[in-house]
DNA sequence: AATTTTCAAACTGTCGACACTCGACAGTCG
DNA sequence: CGACTGTCGAGTGTCGACAGTTTGAAAATT
């Protein structure tokens, strides 16, 4: 016990872009800033007491995330979605998670299946007691889990780009989620086709599930953006 | 007729990131760069007689597109592959092209018929008498109007990310195409398939097609980065 | 009044500079 | 002889500054 560093988390040096592009990213999600509007890079460093430098480099970081885009010599703009766009990203998961289903239909190991059950637990959990945003993120979670456990990590980081997406829009539309503890269930039957190892029944089960909070986001924001 | 800039290209005003950002790029893409180098900053804006910061925004950009990867204070460094890493992208690309032609069959207008025709003839024809990198252009393009006619617009996105890391890892193994005319005729049953907008038939032509060139790529990297 | 011109403020693209950090190498001490 | 320490060069993170461009509004003209 003389001199380990034993124990020690190795801590982050968190450079300033990630921190940046942080603060802006959860601005963004809480509905600061509306979409189309222009970010002034030297506002922006100004707010954040910093030079212009960080501040762009975490701008193209969004913009690469496709939260923000750039127009040359004009600076960024917020990403502005309409609901076709909405919706390809919603098919698109959609086809992610139907090929991870049927990846993992084959591969499904006991601790799989228990970390899956036990996120599920997690979401009825947060259902009775949680915030929105919460449920939003469990929910997630069990879908990402679905990716992860395929094996495929590029699928897994594209998922991850479209999450990025959905959340954006579904923040923007305000409240979601009436009844959680509802949508929770509905993950049951993609858990229990798994277990039976069928593929098949896999599918079925997200095609319905995602079906169904497809039409719902996609019925809502529509309204919310062209009414 | 005054002082009309009709006809004129509209002056492409490509700032410096995007000229580095494609310099870099082609210098990748030609192998001048050994897999998990390390790219300085600092000798990169020398070479281009530019200041840093354009380099460092480049260089983001390509780390975005997977084609390096960044460490804190220690830099850029040339995206590495490993075989199963190729894999996964072949494995999502096949995800993604048969959801295109899913949706395609059922939509398939004589137009894009036309467009796909002759493409395939196009291809035929660098087969007779083109390079190798044509070859692989105009079969990549063809893959690419099977996306792009989808009408999911995210989902020609992400095929195009993944075909900047295939064209990466094939350019890295070196020639390839042994039979570019017998690879151009595996195209026909997909398009025949469209064309009798059966989607089934579809997806099994797909399969095939890019499950053949997925073993061999991924079976020749393996040989050429492990042995 | 409507439209064009002018002009200044704000902003982006790019640059050079400085501080801090990392890795290597040599030197020191046990 | 081996492990630790101090130093040095190279490189990144960040900054402030300058030049050219865009923007929006005031001023001028029709």
């Amino acid at each position: 016990m003389t001199t380990t560093t034993q124990g020690f988390a190795t801590i982050q040096q968190r450079d300033l872009v990630n921190q940046i592009a942080d603060m802006l990213t959860e601005a963004l999600l809480k509905g600061e800033f509306s979409p189309g509007v222009h970010l002034s890079e030297a506002q922006l460093a100004r707010d954040f007491g910093v030079s212009r430098a960080p501040v762009r480099e975490a701008a193209r970081l969004l913009e690469s995330r496709g939260m923000l885009v750039s127009q040359p010599r004009r600076g960024f703009f917020v990403r502005t979605f309409n609901a076709d766009e909405l919706d390809d990203v919603y098919d698109l998961r959609l086809c992610l998670e139907r090929h991870a289903v049927r990846l993992l239909a084959g591969k499904l190991t006991a601790e799989m299946e228990a970390a899956l059950s036990h996120q599920l637990e997690t979401m009825r959990q947060v259902a009775r007691d949680g915030t929105a945003v919460q449920q939003i993120e469990e929910d997630v979670a069990f879908h990402r889990m679905l990716c992860e456990f395929s094996g495929n990590q590029r699928l897994v980081r594209v998922f991850d780009e479209l999450c990025h997406e959905m959340r954006f829009c579904i923040l923007l539309i305000g409240q979601l989620y009436d009844d959680a503890m509802r949508v929770a269930d509905t993950h049951e039957p993609i858990l229990e086709a798994l277990r039976t190892r069928s593929p098949d029944a896999g599918e079925a089960a997200l095609d319905y599930h995602i079906g169904v909070a497809q039409q719902r986001v996609v019925e809502m924001f529509r309204e919310r953006t062209q009414g």
